[in-house]
DNA sequence: GTTTAGCACTCTCGGCCCGAGAGTGCTAAT
DNA sequence: ATTAGCACTCTCGGGCCGAGAGTGCTAAAC
């Protein structure tokens, strides 16, 4: 991956690469030369892709034709040449508003961000939500559903909702359910699933039943890999030109129906920044056809889902990055607010 | 729509149907009699074949190429020939089992309806939650966040769980809380958003704060068209032969991220059974181009939501509509379980 | 009158060829 | 090192053609 190129070589570059973001055809030295008039001949030009091609930042779908950048020459203009636009003040006021229009809630923001994102980028978005590594347990509720069936909710630290219906073996009011959610609230509130077996207690066969059934959701969250991702922009991914032919198309169903990408994704991000993928870096086979810009969110450590856009390597990576930074810092503040209490928010 | 067709002409035209319903391709009437050996020659058949033209049960894609059924062909078909074979005992229990398997939960059983009914018909399999037509209130919970910020908890009568962040002018302890959420149960359990605001009582500013969001949140479900659907097999939607050259692949991402299908969907649910929408019977224009098999599920006036299958107008009719049946009634059957308490479950 | 056999006719589909146009690569001059 | 000029290559789209499929029709047979 050498060193910088000469200056004008990475104009060139540059040039070319975002010339064929725009458009999605090969571009012609030529065409560089008109329309960023760089004070030197079309020759010159020719020359200088000449040796981008030689060297692989270029490749040439055929003899006469344009030249297309290879994941060689987007790695290079994503590290060394890309001027990551941050989205403006203004911009970032206006988006922020939208998340204080809507619920508070988090399925509500993930939502919005993936809206949002799509729409910004046009491409597919996908937002993973965010999790503790291990669930704990805030609070418990039981709501008697009729005289043996009762309702168990659980409230975890970080907001999420499981229920889960529950027969008794015996009639069962209302106040007796209340008795023994006080009961297990008080004990095992702000526990994670393995002190519920250890701390130690006297339960009536009910409560250990709830306490049982409760283990076990807990038990299921903390082996779900990851929740069904909000995932919006299909539309837009698949109207691209790279996909007007449909095979690829298909192929991208396949991706997004198996959660091959959700998985693909989440083991790209890598702390704290946004990463880029491009294409064959991608180690998941199916993924090859695509470039990812993918960023955590949430606290490091304590909860973390992830938000990225998903589109063909021909994809503006600037906006991608910008965009995906921004509202992953959002979402994180907001998140941070359900999850820990801790408003970190601006202003 | 006249009346019965003559016998012979109904048996052909069912076997051209079942026949491009197979391969989707036009068939032509030798096949037919190759493969469905009615004891007539080639010739009869192309004289019956030309008369279902004549009367536009038949199309022909262009001059010297097999049969299509026309819209009026297939509702022919669908209206009185074709047997619909009822899912086997056997496969039924099989189906079952797998429900009994997942979590009781309702949103786990209409990911899993999604799911298998898209695999029995190999197309888009749609599920639209089940609700009641007016919220009603079954409890509320008011869960300590931090000092000034509580997570207010709605279960609703139906089993649905609704959240928001509730921000108190001053502190306030989970003992407090508490109080409020019995206080509050106490009156207004069971109750629609209309009764909260006629059921007179002295209230505390706090108490009223929380009533007043749990009222704002109850409205918004009772606005609310339709629950965010479970949609499965776009897939096998977009595998079809007839969507390969992909405009009209792209149409339908369309008709499905605008939500346009499900208004479409309910709209054309009956009482009752199954329904079947054939091309350009739907007053929808966006799907003109694809037939529907949908079904209410639910306890008829008290909560109901809708599963169908969405495909071209090429679908396997008869097997989708017991795939529907089934899976409607089953839905009905779990659904009524956490809806009223009442199971009517078989066995 | 209905069914059958035979045959001519029509229309699509895929392959092929070909010319236009685009864009490069090379060479030689500046 | 840069530029001008030119020949070369390769794709793309259109038009052409032959093969094959399937019908529609007519006339004979039941």
């Amino acid at each position: 991956m050498a060193g910088m190129l000469m200056p004008r070589k990475g104009v060139v570059l540059k040039a070319i690469i975002e010339q064929f973001i725009r458009t999605g055809t090969p571009v012609a030295s030529l065409d560089v030369t008109r329309l960023y008039h760089l004070g030197v001949s079309p020759a010159t030009v020719r020359n200088e892709v000449a040796w981008l091609k030689k060297e692989g930042f270029l490749l040439q779908p055929h003899t006469s034709a344009g030249s297309v950048p290879s994941d060689k020459g987007y790695r290079y203009y994503v590290n060394s040449l890309l001027d990551v636009e941050e989205i403006s003040a203004e911009e970032q006021r206006r988006l922020r508003h939208m998340f204080h229009q809507v619920e508070m809630e988090l399925e509500e923001w993930m939502g919005l961000a993936a809206c949002l994102l799509a729409q910004l980028v046009n491409n597919v978005a996908l937002v993973v939500p965010p999790r503790t590594a291990r669930a704990r347990l805030r609070r418990l509720h039981l709501v008697s559903v009729h005289s043996k069936v009762a309702l168990l909710v659980l409230v975890l630290q970080d907001g999420r909702l499981r229920r889960q219906l529950l027969t008794f073996e015996d009639e069962i009011t209302q106040d007796q359910l209340d008795t023994i959610c006080n009961r297990l609230n008080a004990i095992y509130g702000g526990l994670t699933r393995a002190r519920l077996k250890t701390e130690p207690a006297e339960l009536s066969p009910q409560e250990a039943r709830v306490l049982q059934v409760a283990a076990v959701l807990m038990a299921t969250e903390d082996e779900r890999e990851y929740e069904e991702p909000r995932l919006e922009g299909l539309r837009r991914l698949l109207g691209q030109p790279e996909f007007v032919h449909s095979d690829k198309a298909l192929d991208i169903m396949d991706v997004l129906e198996t959660r091959a990408l959700v998985r693909g994704m989440m083991a790209q991000v890598r702390g704290g920044d946004v990463s880029v993928v491009i294409g064959e870096e991608n180690p998941n086979e199916a993924l090859r056809d695509l470039s990812l810009v993918v960023s955590r969110y949430g606290v490091p450590g304590e909860f973390t889902g992830a938000i990225g856009v998903v589109g063909p390597r021909r994809m503006p990576y600037s906006r991608s990055i910008s965009s995906v930074r921004f509202l992953a810092a959002l979402l994180g503040e907001l998140a941070a607010e359900l999850y820990s209490g801790s408003y970190r928010g601006t202003q």
